[in-house]
DNA sequence: GGACTGGTGAGAACGGTTGTCAAGTCGCCG
DNA sequence: CGGCGACTTGACAACCGTTCTCACCAGTCC
């Protein structure tokens, strides 16, 4: 039942620390094998999966149906805006969104609710870049 | 480039406006073919997807990454608060929630802002018929 | 070092969705 | 009414991200 430290797990927190970035698992694998510090595929998906059960790293899916993961700062509940460009992502806290959310579960009968609220938009630097 | 209509395309768009719930392609496909107006399932994705594209059905991803669909009461732009049961769904309109997005993406330098908000819970019916 | 046991990875399996393409049909025109 | 042609259909294969399988590997403890 323990919990081993080993080359590969250490290899793919690594990655995680290094970019600040929504990742997918697929980029993470990639980023590790250009490296030389190879991870087998579903070790690297075996990995995240932990840490995100122990709350050390947040996942949203894209509108493509692809997870993405990143190491936020925060570890208390929040939300994300992020560059749909360069996936540059900003942690954000609403508690007015908190509020509505409940208040508005709780308005029509309806308990233990969840939400979830994603922010996507191009950031300044990528604006200027392409510019538009 | 005319479009026309089939037997096939009356068929999904009647068991979408049949059902209130949010139905996922392989629902919707189950039903026709239990009716006995089976149509194939790669021609329910089609039709489900152009009536995405022209606005008449809402769309909405699962956290398993399986599309609902459904036709809204409401053409305008609004959320939904879906039962996790029965998918039992309320439309929902939140201009605090439409104002804090894009005061949020704004004052982080972000431009071209969109959002995803979706409120998952149990509806009260769900709740008397599982018990708790 | 040796045993115990959790971890690894190549490849198969999965599940929802999309692509392929020959066969079928709606709509229109004569 | 036929007939024609472009649009549509559907069985099946291909896709793609993710998970499972299982024989082999390697931390950990003694
Ligand atoms: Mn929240
Ligand atoms: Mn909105
Ligand atoms: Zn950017
Ligand atoms: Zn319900």
């Amino acid at each position: 039942m323990t919990v081993r430290m080993t080359r590969q797990r250490a290899a793919v927190a690594e990655a995680l620390d290094e970019s600040p970035e929504f990742r997918s698992a697929q980029q993470l694998h990639e980023t590790l094998r250009a490296r030389g510090d190879a991870v087998g595929l579903a070790t690297v998906y075996r990995t995240l999966q932990a840490l995100v059960d122990g709350g050390e790293v947040d996942v949203l899916r894209t509108g493509e149906g692809e997870s993405l993961y990143r190491r936020c700062v925060t570890r208390a509940h929040h939300h994300h805006l992020v560059c749909r460009s360069c996936g540059r992502t900003v942690e954000i806290d609403g508690p007015s969104v908190e509020a509505w959310a409940s208040a508005m579960g709780a308005a029509h009968g309806f308990a233990d609710i969840e939400h979830t609220v994603e922010l996507w938009g191009t950031c300044a630097d990528c604006r200027a870049a392409h510019g538009a």
